[in-house]
DNA sequence: TAGAGACCATACGGTACCGTATGCGGAATC
DNA sequence: GATTCCGCATACGGTACCGTATGGTCTCTA
């Protein structure tokens, strides 16, 4: 009873191995999630994992799950606008989803959308991160007057451009020009 | 000289492995892509795989020139239009690369794009298809009337929603409803 | 019909994983 | 200061690959 988070510190050291993990995903993909590999690269072995963790697969449960939770928090404080402010902020989240400077975000989630094609609990995890997201963009749209179709429709609309531009451009180094951004923004907003 | 196609007969059996490769491409990604499970699956064994390719990177570059050649060839098809009626075509272009009857064209699309993350000769020539794919649908935009950076950025805005929903729906049975692709369809195309 | 070459099977060494079993030190507890 | 348990290291067996070496079979041709 002397330490209170005693039943939460070994959590410590499993975010340690998930962050890695993370790492590992956005640079290599899932297979390269390997056991191993990244005991070498924590300077540990795999001792130490199988410790922490049943296999790998639950690994990979705790990558998911951990992922879920950071872009639900995420999306829902970047889709908070006062009355009459919807559409600047729908056109902000557009801008942070589409820029170059979320790199290791967007690989991640491209990373994690490859994964789910093979695996259900990576696609049961990335579909409860989408309706979460369709869901926020949505009330916005409404906010601003749009009927509950169009406003799903342009929310639809507005992910898979921001995240199929994610996927042509996650190499590209230069962000697209202002002007084009502004153009599909406006486009997708309806502003 | 009794066979007009000698030199070209042994490409018969390359082209054996490259189409196997693309299906296990789009079911199981590429690191599903080995030569033992190719072989296992065409019923014979690695001695005929290190016959036909110097070793698993020949086939790689292999599969990635077979799927450019189609793919430029099947966009440069699509494209062709009749005066006036450029934006019929785009809605159409936009329909058959967003609809769930192209399922395992798409796969294949997504498993490339996810390839190219982490291969130089991908990215290439995924490149390369994407600059063709965008400068055949901007000059029916243009042939629309559009100016040349309308043009470019409705086409940008056309293949990153195509296949960003193909990322979205790429698990999905049912197609979206007929409202749904055209209210976003007209958005894209500006009709 | 003998030889050459296309096409593939067999067999092997090497590597990189996964998961388990077990040992070992150091801190906490009594 | 002996015990307990946490956190990790070491060592092992097993599997699935890649690529090579070598031999066999079948066909076509001279």
């Amino acid at each position: 009873m002397s330490d209170p988070n005693a039943s939460a510190r070994p959590q410590t050291d499993r975010e340690t191995w998930v962050r890695s993990a993370m790492q590992t995903l956005a640079d290599a993909g899932l297979d390269g999630v390997k056991v191993e590999t990244l005991a070498r690269e924590l300077g540990v072995t795999k001792g130490s994992f199988y410790w922490h963790f049943k296999d790998r697969r639950a690994l990979l449960d705790a990558m998911l799950e951990h992922w879920r939770d950071g872009r639900i928090e995420d999306i829902r404080g970047r889709t908070q606008a006062a009355p009459g402010e919807e559409i600047a902020q729908l056109l902000h989240v557009i801008d942070t989803y589409s820029l170059v400077r979320n790199r290791r975000g967007m690989q991640v989630e491209l990373a994690v959308r490859d994964w789910a094609r093979h695996d259900g609990a990576a696609r049961a995890t990335l579909d409860a991160v989408d309706a979460v997201r369709l869901e926020c963009t949505a009330t916005l749209f409404r906010a601003a007057g749009r009927s509950a179709d169009e406003a799903a429709n342009r929310s639809l609309l507005l992910y898979a451009y921001v995240f199929g531009l994610g996927m042509m451009d996650s190499e590209r180094d230069t962000p697209r020009p202002a002007e084009t951004r502004a153009f599909i923004a406006n486009l997708i907003t309806g502003g």
